[in-house]
RNA sequence: GCCGAAGUGGCGGAACUGGCAGACGCGCCGGACUCAAAAUCCGGUUCCCCUCGGGGAGUGCGGGUUCGAUUCCCGCCUUCGGCACCA
């Protein structure tokens, strides 16, 4: 063997054995036939799919790896695993790099898709290039659309006018998920809320469904459940109906503490209540009132979170119902308008914000709840004490309903109320509609025509996909670009034949996501969006791996349209991702890695320094992925090192014979021991980096006792082992060793027999201090373990000569002597 | 404020069911090879004390359970993440 040939060099044998894969499809699948029933065999792994709005940066490494050392291992252990690839071409964050670019967005992301696609083979990950698809082609959003159509029909699609989010900078709508503490999302420009009319998607319908049908799922991180219910922010309380004070009118108002009903001492209205200006008309308040609603309306969110809270009074009463007491209704900006009916009851006592309302302009305060062993049922409670709410509270001073818990009473009072029409238990939710319309070019359109005649007319399935027309000028202007495409805009009604025209603005890009993961099962398919049969094979995805920022947002969305989707009839299942990963953030130089921080690191890069099989065993290497991890360049150094010493050791094993069979050395058992880690750590913990660590102290082992008898053996299971980390250098010195196709070998299996420990090691302790170690047969009886532990020199030492009053025995595990 | 996660060497991090804390890697120290260097290989590396046999302390802090606690329980502290004028 010559020098050449020994000295180990990534980018050869990667190119190599890259093209072996793409020459023989190596990780494409078939898809059933039909009537084929699901079976276990069969895995759907999944990565969220990357925007072409770059080129791959070390987070996608870092996701992809992940992915495909889940499908080489479930391969290898004989699934059938589905393993496609996308891009989520339209949206934001593509336009604004052709933007920036100052070309158009097509020409930038098809050349970056090429790009993407380059780099992805050149990392080695084992996809099925057979399925790969683009939100941005007609042939995929032609769907979109056709789905957007089914929603509409049932009513799941809708405009109307409403308060939105509007981002100056980007200028466009954005959904509520999309914004950040006042922020875009995309951008970091603050927000503004703008009345407008918008398409919405009825997600409020599923809300309970989305919170319920967690249960469903088999494994999701908490923290993303968690994120999900604050998101959707059910809460049970109840509505109750307030009158105002000499005309009667209904004001009701969402209340969850209905058991405070009796410390209601006044009532607030936001500013844009659509009551204010008729409860003021003509009154002495009249123009203080306006004078404030005005101002307010001028306020941004974020000024109107964090100013003291102010108001004026309207100068008229409310009626509270449970005592017939009139109370004052005031305005004031910190009742929102889009929580509950926009008017609330005003409980200072119990409720901090209301607390520092009614201090600001003494209004008063009556506490009707306190902790069991605080004051007592007939007690006057101290006037402006603030009790904040705890569980095991009483209620006082309310009447009959004095004495009862704090849930007693908020059920006693509610079906009191409920009795006489002025209350319903009700849930309030945190969550709103998704407004999906957005007012920027590059995205899906929206198949509806506008006629003069009929109103909203849905384009006819047959005429699908409403295609994006060419723009050479689609720069953001505030509003939809598309509405310059005259003679795009202008078309037949559908429904009359009379002149219309098209909605002109297009869909979010999580509109084209939410439902990519079924259309990959069925990809060519131009008569439907997928073949039900087909999407029930194999879904839901088994495991899907992404990052922690979609947690409200793609992972909600995605939820939703599936159990549209079931309802619709398309697909058997109620969630599509049983299974989900969050890869950490990765850090680096002291900073999360981000493009706009510019320390990203760029993978392919490092590939081309030191191959692609050591950056990604080093992605994999860093630290638990789930976690937030640090990049460190001298770290991958050490990667680096165990390859090449991958490398050599197993050409030094190369010559020998290779039969471990009946061999029992340290070594041989080294070996055995390592493949149970590994597959356990990867199977059972879904844990990626100590099996690493594993097999890098398989291969320390192996070079020091380059003469075991088992060490060839040894060096086949490294190579084995480490093949879904480093692929290419496992395929090629597979093949030093003999074999041919690693990819498709099996996974390797433990010898039971040499995993059997013969000997247990028993701690000997004296008063519970350690004295001795013994290592006995595992089957040692307990007399025999007690005569061998007090008959150890050391034991007796500590003994004295004298007998112990105590002996416990843990069989296997401890002897100790009590003094 | 509410909810969630996490605190282990100089650093990233191991430790499965309560059983030798610090695997593996980085860094550092020493040695081999070399004219020399790089690369590679071998050994050492939690801290303190030491008569070189060993002894003591140690997993954020304070308690508890246990023969035995990084692990289980109670109470704190700190950091990170999510939600938050949501009534």
């Amino acid at each position: 063997m010559t020098e050449q040939t020994e000295r180990y060099d990534p980018k050869a044998i990667e190119v190599k054995w890259q093209r072996v894969w793409a020459d023989e499809r190596a990780f494409a699948v078939p898809n059933p036939e039909p009537g084929a029933v699901k079976d276990a065999g069969k895995t759907y792994v999944l990565e969220m799919l990357p925007y072409p709005s770059g080129e791959l940066h070390m987070g996608h490494a870092l996701n992809y790896t992940i992915g495909d050392v889940v499908t080489h291992v479930r391969r290898r252990l004989g699934q059938q695993v589905l393993r496609p690839m996308g891009y989520d071409t339209f949206g934001l964050p593509a336009e604004n790099a052709a933007i920036k670019e100052g070309r158009h967005p097509r020409e930038v992301t098809d050349r970056n898709i090429a790009a993407i696609r380059e780099q992805m083979r050149r990392m080695g990950w084992a996809i099925d290039w057979d399925r790969e698809l683009s939100t941005a082609d007609p042939a995929y959003y032609r769907w979109t659309q056709w789905l957007f159509l089914r929603f509409y029909e049932r009513g799941l699609a809708y405009r109307k006018e409403a308060p939105v989010k509007w981002c100056p900078k980007d200028q466009t709508v954005l959904a509520n998920e999309q914004v950040i503490d006042g922020h875009c999302e995309r951008c970091g420009a603050e927000v503004e809320t703008r009345n407008l009319t918008q398409w919405f998607f009825r997600i409020t319908d599923y809300a309970d469904a989305l919170l319920d049908e967690m249960d469903l799922l088999e494994s999701w991180p908490e923290r993303v459940l968690t994120m999900q219910r604050n998101w959707i922010g059910r809460s049970e309380g109840a509505r109750v109906v307030f009158r105002v004070g000499g005309s009667g009118e209904e004001l009701p108002v969402f209340t969850t503490r209905p058991d405070t009903l009796f410390g209601a001492t006044f009532m607030v209205l936001a500013p844009e209540h659509p009551l204010v200006e008729s409860l003021v008309a003509g009154s002495e308040h009249e123009a203080a009132v306006r004078e404030y609603v005005r101002h307010a309306g001028s306020r941004t969110n974020v000024e109107r979170e964090q100013k003291e809270k102010d108001g004026v009074p309207t100068g008229r009463n409310a009626i509270n119902p449970v005592n017939g007491e009139p109370i004052p209704i005031w305005v004031a900006d910190y009742v929102l308008m889009e929580y509950g009916t926009g008017a609330i009851m005003s409980v200072p006592a119990h409720d901090e914000r209301d607390h520092a309302f009614a201090e600001r302009y003494g209004l008063p305060i009556v506490q009707v709840v306190a902790p069991e062993g605080g004051p007592e049922g007939g007690e006057e409670p101290k006037a402006g004490a603030y009790v904040a709410h705890t569980e095991n509270e009483r209620l006082l001073g309310s009447g009959e309903f004095s004495g009862l818990s704090a849930p007693e009473g908020k059920r006693a009072i509610v079906s009191w109320l409920a009795a006489r029409g002025e209350a319903e238990a009700t849930i309030g939710y945190r969550l709103r509609d998704w407004g999906f319309s957005r007012q920027r070019y590059w995205g899906c359109p929206i198949p509806i025509v506008h006629c003069p005649e009929c109103g909203e007319v849905p384009v006819p399935d047959d005429e699908l996909p409403v295609v994006l027309p060419e723009l050479t000028d689609y720069l953001p202007k505030g509003r939809s670009p598309l509405a310059s495409a005259e003679d795009w805009v202008r078309v037949e009604c559908p429904r009359c034949g009379g002149e219309a025209s098209r909605e002109t603005d297009t869909m979010d890009t999580f509109v084209d996501s939410s439902w990519y993961y079924i259309r990959y099962c069925d990809l060519a398919n131009d008569e439907a969006p997928f073949d039900r049969e087909i999407a029930d094979y194999w879904l839901p995805v088994n495991q899907y791996i992404g990052g922690i920022e979609h947690a409200v947002l793609h992972l909600l969305y995605a939820r939703f349209f599936t159990k549209v989707m079931q309802e619709l009839g398309l697909v058997g299942f109620r969630e599509p991702f049983a299974r989900l990963f969050n890869q950490g953030m990765l850090h680096y130089q002291g900073a999360k890695m981000s493009k706009s921080k510019g320390n990203v690191v760029e993978p392919l890069v490092y590939a081309d320094r030191y191959g692609a099989d050591t950056v990604r065993t080093y992605a994999l290497f860093m630290g638990p992925a789930e976690e937030d991890m640090l990049w460190q360049d001298a770290g991958i150094e050490g990667v680096w090192r165990f390859l090449n010493r991958l490398w050599r050791v197993v050409h030094e094993q190369a010559g020998r014979p290779g039969s471990a069979a009946g061999v029992d050395t340290p070594l041989a058992r080294k070996a055995h021991q390592t493949i149970v880690k590994v597959t356990d750590d990867i199977n059972r913990r879904f844990s990626f980096h100590t099996p690493i660590a594993a097999v890098m102290e398989l291969v320390n082992e192996i070079g020091r006792s380059a003469d075991d008898p088992a060490a060839r053996f040894a060096a086949e299971t490294a190579v084995s082992l480490i093949q879904p980390y480093a692929p290419h250098i496992a395929e090629e010195l597979w093949g030093v060793l003999g074999g041919e196709r690693l990819w498709e070998e099996a996974w390797p299996e433990a010898d039971e027999a040499m995993l059997v420990r013969e000997t247990v090691e028993v701690v000997v302790q004296v008063n519970g201090k350690v004295r001795e170690r013994l290592q006995v047969a595992a089957e040692t009886p307990e007399e025999e373990l007690v005569s061998l532990a007090r008959s150890s020199e050391r034991v007796q030492e500590h003994l004295n000569g004298g007998e112990p009053r105590k002996t416990i025995v843990v069989p296997g595990k401890l002897v100790n002597f009590v003094v």
